[in-house]
RNA sequence: GGCGCAUUGGUCAAGCGGUUAAGACACGGCCCUUUCACGGCUGUAACAGGGGUUCAAUUCCCCUAUGCGUCACCA
């Protein structure tokens, strides 16, 4: 067979050369220790926590000086791109502050070694597919669709192993006069890999997270390019790859049962191959069975989740380093307020089999994040979050910014804050009673407490009322109604002798505090009231007298 | 079915031949406390099973089981 005249045949019309692209995408001239990473989703319109996950991966390997990490758009499957594709995956990232420093934009690309849309790039693969032909590594194959079930169908019922390989890949050897007439009759065909690997033997591979793996050698001849002339993953994988000289291929460990077949890609074409780091994948416990994180069925899969419910962006990235190195956790609970970036991000650190999601991690991880905030940066990111999802809320605090942030103040700073609030779609309750417009009344006081007591706490309450006490003497009023009416003055001494008093001073307090806030908990009653001011708390008091 | 990867408490995990098998989350108890939250103390709870190798195996090897992945002209 004439190779030369087959790649002819089939490409006549490339006339580009790899040498030729080798020389318009040189080896990129990077500082020691710099590395090339790359996010390559498609474009389906849809952000998963995995594929933030997966990034995150590559943009912490990207960190050291001069590094590269770039976004590329795979978008050889027309049935499943989406018009806006590639943006939503920007303003996605963008929005966990993942940022590229190369590669597709919504408008165009950066960097110069794109294009970075796979459509745009056919002449390049096309270039090395003529290659592989050249090199009796490619040929064409032009079974139907039917064909190939039929051959699946038979070797299910033979129990051979599925696919195309050995004697299965009829078309291997077709001789050149009986390709050109089916090219001549306009044939649809695919480009298929010649593999020149035996499954029996094994080739050794570095996974920076697996370490050394033996995998079996590959066999089967995969299709380089579909019958549009557009590659598949894996060949697009390989020469995208190479030409933007990748460094650091990072995906999940789906891919790990067709890396033999990349690997002999590469070998082919005596290219060399890049470091690949293979994650493990986020699963999720669905009726006590572990199962991948399914955008369809989880609801905590899809990334605008995070935004909806208010978790601040930084508090998923935090948790998601908490399971990608294990060592994250503790290095924070260390360096409290210190820059992630100082973090030094590990494969090592990896973990390798797949991680369960956990949303009460997530929660812990949130709520901790908050409460080290000051009331103004809270606020901020507060009024951030209710204008896109709570036009309300947004308002209340927005017109009185001063207030908002006296009540978020509550319990805040120092070393031992109060943790409140988890996401931001819980402040809107949490911060309801300081607001007429959202405050309601509640009847629940403590049951031991008769109503008639509760209508004396707080007829004699209101009387010696004065906003400008200090927490003492606020407190010691309080003290004294209690006494005065038959309570305890502290709560040891209603629990040593609990016949003698009908309570203790708590339960005061509580009457006060359910007439004021409507709720039994709330933070400190003193700064609660101070905010809320004379007139309300006096006149919510009133309400539960007759 | 073939092949691959994985398997330490409910969850995330440390451990890399000799440990009372860390820590975090969740859950329970106690303390602190005017409620709640915080904080402190504390408790329940794990090396999937079976064989080897070894003086010694959670750590190394094999088998089994289970889970996940993959076997597309999807990525």
């Amino acid at each position: 067979m004439d190779y030369d005249k087959l790649a002819e045949l089939l490409f006549g019309e490339i006339t580009t050369t790899i040498a030729d692209l080798e020389e318009q995408y040189p080896k990129r001239e990077l500082p020691e220790n710099a590395v090339v990473t790359r996010f390559a989703p498609s474009p389906t319109g849809f952000m998963h926590l995995g594929n933030l996950y997966g990034a995150l991966v590559d943009e912490r390997l990207a960190r050291k000086n001069g590094s590269v990490f770039y976004l590329r758009i795979e978008d050889t499957d027309l049935k499943r791109s989406v018009e806006n594709g590639v943006s939503d995956i920007i303003d996605a990232l963008k929005s966990f502050g993942i940022n590229f420093t190369e590669g597709a934009t919504a408008t165009g690309d950066i960097g110069a070694y794109g294009p970075y849309r796979q459509r745009q790039r056919i002449n390049i693969y096309k270039t090395f597919a003529k290659k592989m032909v050249q090199l009796g590594r490619a040929y064409p194959c032009f079974c139907t669709e039917q064909d190939l079930a039929e051959m699946r169908s038979f070797q299910e019922k033979n129990k051979q192993n599925f696919g195309y390989y050995g004697s299965f890949a009829k078309h291997r050897d077709m001789p050149y006069d009986e390709i050109e007439k089916e090219i001549k009759n306009n044939v649809p065909y695919v480009l298929r890999f010649k593999s020149f690997g035996d499954p029996l033997k094994h080739t050794v591979i570095n996974d920076p997270v697996r370490g050394k793996m033996e995998i079996p050698e590959n066999d089967q001849d995969h299709v380089l390019l579909k019958s549009d002339g557009v590659p598949t993953y894996h060949f697009a994988h390989v020469c995208d790859d190479y030409l933007m000289r990748t460094t650091h291929v990072v995906r999940g460990e789906e891919w790990l049962s067709t890396l033999p077949l990349h690997i002999e890609l590469f070998d082919a074409l005596s290219l060399p191959r890049p470091l690949y780091i293979h994650t493990s994948q986020l699963m999720k416990l669905d009726e006590g069975a572990k199962r991948k994180l399914s955008k369809r069925k989880d609801k905590e899969a899809a990334l605008s989740f995070y935004h909806k419910m208010g978790y601040p962006s930084n508090c998923v990235i935090e948790y998601l380093m908490t399971i990608l190195n294990s060592n994250f956790e503790q290095w924070r609970s260390q360096n409290l307020l210190a820059d992630i970036n100082d973090f030094e991000f590990s494969p090592k650190k990896m973990g390798i089999s797949g991680a369960l999601f956990d949303l009460d991690k997530l929660n812990d991880v949130s709520k901790n994040y908050i409460s080290r905030l000051s009331a103004s940066e809270v606020l901020t990111l507060i009024l951030e979050w209710a204008k896109s999802y709570d036009i309300e809320l947004y308002n209340l605090l927005n017109n009185d910014t001063k207030k908002a942030e006296a009540i978020l103040a509550i319990g805040r700073g120092g070393n031992k804050p109060r943790k409140d609030i988890t996401y931001f779609e819980e402040v809107k309750n949490y911060l309801s009673f300081f607001y007429d417009e959202l405050f309601k009344a509640s009847d629940e006081f403590p049951e031991n407490i008769s109503k008639e007591d509760i209508e004396n706490i707080l007829k004699q309450y209101i009387l010696i009322y004065d906003i400008n006490d200090d927490q003492t003497a606020w407190f010691d009023k309080i003290t004294k109604i209690a006494v005065d009416n038959g309570f305890a003055a502290k709560t040891k001494e209603y629990k040593q002798n609990p016949e003698a008093f009908k309570g203790h001073v708590g339960d005061v307090s509580s009457v006060i505090r359910v007439s004021v806030t409507g709720r039994q908990n709330s933070p400190d009653m003193f700064a609660v009231m101070q905010i809320l001011g004379y007139d309300t708390v006096i006149s919510r008091m009133k309400g539960y007298i007759k």
